[in-house]
DNA sequence: ATAAACCTTGGAGTATAGTCTAGAGTCAAG
DNA sequence: CTTGACTCTAGACTATACTCCAAGGTTTAT
């Protein structure tokens, strides 16, 4: 049984970001003390590293609910349902991906048109296409 | 002279947003009437196409802020300066694009392991390697 | 016995970009 | 002269992922 100051470091997260997780439902403390201190067994040492991971891995809290919930249900879930869900993700990640591709783009050009020279900006192209752009 | 409202649907924005924009500063409305209503000219539909297309284009309301700025001062600002700070923001997009790329791989090595087949996720490599991947 | 270190709760603050609401005042038309 | 459309302010709320703080209770070490 670990405090939660234990677990913390041994995950390498803060206390507060424990709380936090509980709060929103993700690792809940299986015990406490009589006098309220939250007990967390080893298995929560590997709940905090999914987490951690799956956060690297650019899934959000929110989504990490779910898949914790797929974790705890694995025996009546397929592979099928899993691995639709991180496909879901992929498919988010790449609309993502082509906005900012578009962004960078549409930056690129406004930059490559510009003569970058010492003079006033007042001709500048970059200012002149924004005032213009939105019509 | 245009009241809120009138801004509002040539720029195509809500009064809200111009107001919030106000708390900002990217638009001040040059009067008011006696009784407080504001008063916005001509120059200031062209100020908000400056700001939607800014915001298009992928700067943050904070960006565009110094670009106004810009923009006021452009007879003191060189092309460079207006140059640098497109290829500045070119830079932080690049890198949140790299960083975005990365993720969906991870995601694409996730799901490539995965069978996606009917049977009980318990042996799920998804799972599975959200688990071991934080050593 | 007492101080340090740790724990508890609730709530506020951070950044981003607004939206929505309430309660009140203003303005034009019928 | 009243109704409806418009405006004002201040403040709350949205989502995301925490971090920090205050004020108090508990444990551990010396
Ligand atoms: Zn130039
Ligand atoms: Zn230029
Ligand atoms: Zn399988
Ligand atoms: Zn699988």
């Amino acid at each position: 049984m670990l405090k939660i100051g234990e677990l913390a470091s041994l995950a390498g997260v803060s206390r507060d970001t424990l709380r936090f997780y509980e709060k929103h439902g993700l690792i809940i403390p299986n015990q406490r003390t009589e006098s309220g201190y939250r007990l967390y067994s080893n298995i929560d040492v590997e709940r905090i590293s999914f987490i951690v991971s799956a956060k690297e891995v650019g899934f959000t809290l929110n989504e990490i609910h779910q898949l914790l919930e797929l974790e705890v249900t694995k025996d009546k879930k397929s592979c099928q349902d899993v691995k639709e869900f991180v496909d879901n993700k992929i498919t988010i990640v790449n609309q993502r991906l082509l906005e900012i591709e578009k962004i960078k783009h549409s930056l690129q050009t406004l930059s490559d048109a510009c003569c970058g020279g010492d003079e006033p900006a007042t001709q500048c192209t970059i200012l002149g296409a924004l005032n213009e752009q939105a019509r």
